[in-house]
DNA sequence: AAATTTTTTGCATTCGAATGCAAATTAGCC
DNA sequence: GGCTAATTTGCATTCGAATGCAAAAAATTT
């Protein structure tokens, strides 16, 4: 394009150019801490802000062998609680330097394509809160890209990995149950291909066994709220009837709840107590008020953050796991009181 | 690094030497309808499995003067649908091969420093569901960033936009609130500074005046559920009370009607109908029930992605707006029906 | 088989910024 | 002022892939 243009867009060479001085010089005006005479780096800046010049951060990027760029994957959809998660982590990531690269996992098998592009685009680290796999870890870290999973992690293999242990909160919260007399215990579970949801329900039921609480029933739903109906349903369905119902996620347990006080007509939690865990913001409204287990969204954004810049600054340093407890949210979704 | 490390990267030089071609050959064959023969190609893709090859994103954008990023502008919390269109957003443009850099906006002031870091990523176009303003879309238009506002436009310029025109959609809205029987309306606005906002005020003034409705008192809350109490408190306060109000968005009509339920005993609709606008998920649960405008948030996605996509394809494309329509979902919210 | 056309391939350059090294300038010191 | 030491500056190269052009090879024609 010509240079003339308004379109063109100038790069180090036309400062330099206009300033009378080397592109080198130019290059070190941009960066911080570099040699560079005070007489100079005016002459530059001017010329730069005339020309409208900024540095080109894909070149830059080139010669660096540093994007700045941090991949995100994120099962869109899945739980209402991500989108937060992800606004949190792109926030400070911003805050650290870095660039969020986008991407959406709807299932699995999308995952290759997208370790592929993420690969190409050269990006320094992956924060992933979606669905990945010991194997595809792996292949992330044979490119020495650092990866950090967020409310997840891997059996088979030590990774880095932001998890929230909810099984004290969960005993806790069946202990509540137990105390405002429930002996019955159902469990309305999310997809059984969900870490998440796996490492939930095998806390309630030791936590039931505990406090001698019978789980008369599972059944699984998929986290999201059109779910809670239908597994409602057929948990009331069955001849061994709870009287409390226990979801692994909010947003099935506030399905569960409008089926059942709109549908059946039961008064909550008189007839039947419900609880989720998240602790999105709609189990706070007061058609809910829902008894769950909050996540502390805010820290595990930072840690997931600042474990993975400490990784693309240093990549020998080792697997971390942190592991943060949530708080337990007594709403009137369980207690009258 | 040492290029046997396992950590090496290889280049299309080493794929090159090894498959006993020229880098040019390389390239060539990795881009789809290039001239290359039969087995020249086999042996340049053998050699690249054998290396773990994929081309470099950042080399390749900085030649093509391409990047295939497009950035997004989304302010998170302000509207609780609109995480669902930048997912929508993300997996259109991924269609389309390109890819998302996501910035968040908390704040007008943040945007400078954002439109900086768009151009010095080269991104190749850019939609933004954040405050834009006319001078600032000028300086993406200046430096040849093709822009789409999503759900907004600008007043002082054309501009590429897509929007929902909820004029009509109001005015129906309205005219069932009549039939009901309602002659007092109160206005639940959202910031006076948002635009979407301020549109739909303006159509709920004029509708009212053409349904011969008087607008008793008008409050503004900030989008969020947790404005939508307060609101109603003062509404309800003043000695000119309504019997419906019309929230300008979903989540304030329903934080007013966890108010009025839960708080003030109010039975919805009877003592008092609520409406919001938007369309979005929790609206359309059983608790809420919420009278409300959809806003048919896939197909705005579709077009906003296109006509971004044109215009990256073809600069000099004219600016287009692309208006869509809602559709008035009636819900128990307004009527006992 | 020679001449011509078509297709393939390689050479050399380009994109824009960063940086090691050497040259040039400035500052510091006696 | 002269000499050394410290700081600035510029030169030349690098990052990795794409491509116009010319040379080479293959296919086609006569």
């Amino acid at each position: 394009m010509d240079k003339k243009s308004n379109k063109y867009r100038a790069t180090s060479y036309d400062v330099a150019k206009l300033a009378g001085v080397s592109q080198s010089t130019v290059s070190r005006c941009f960066k911080p801490g570099a040699s560079i005479s005070g007489k100079l780096k005016e002459k530059v800046e001017n010329a730069a802000r005339e020309l409208n010049y900024m540095p080109n951060a894909i070149a830059r990027s080139l010669i660096l062998q540093r994007t700045g760029l941090i991949g995100i994957l994120i099962s869109p959809s899945i739980n209402f609680y991500y989108p937060e998660a992800l606004f949190e982590v792109t926030e400070r990531l911003k805050a650290l330097n870095y660039r969020t690269l986008l991407f959406t996992v709807r299932q699995r098998e999308d995952l290759p394509e997208l370790l592929e592009q993420l690969w190409q685009y050269q990006v320094d680290g992956v924060v992933s809160a979606s669905f990945l796999e010991a194997e595809q870890y792996e292949w992330l870290v044979e490119r020495n890209i650092p990866v950090v999973m967020f409310n997840r992690f891997l059996e088979e293999r030590s990774s880095n990995s932001v998890w929230c242990d909810t099984d004290n909160n969960i005993s806790e919260l069946v202990g509540h149950l137990a105390q405002q007399g429930h002996r019955r215990l159902a469990l309305l579970a999310g997809p059984p291909t969900s870490m998440v949801n796996l490492a939930r329900m095998h806390s309630i039921k030791q936590a039931a066994e505990t406090h001698n609480m019978q789980i008369v029933s599972t059944v699984h739903g998929n986290f999201l709220h059109e779910s809670g109906g239908p597994a409602l349903q057929e948990i009331l369905g069955s001849n061994a009837r709870p009287t409390a119902i226990m979801a692994t996620n909010d947003m099935m347990a506030l399905g569960a709840i409008d089926e059942a006080r709109h549908v059946l007509n039961l008064s909550i939690p008189h007839d039947l107590a419900i609880t989720g865990i998240d602790g999105i913001n709609a189990a706070r409204f007061s058609s809910y008020n829902l008894t769950t287990i909050r996540q502390p969204i805010g820290r595990m954004a930072d840690a997931a953050t600042s474990m993975l810049a400490d990784r693309v600054e240093n990549p020998t340093l080792s697997d971390e796991k942190r592991i943060f407890t949530g708080a337990l949210i007594i709403g009137s979704s369980s207690t009258s009181a």
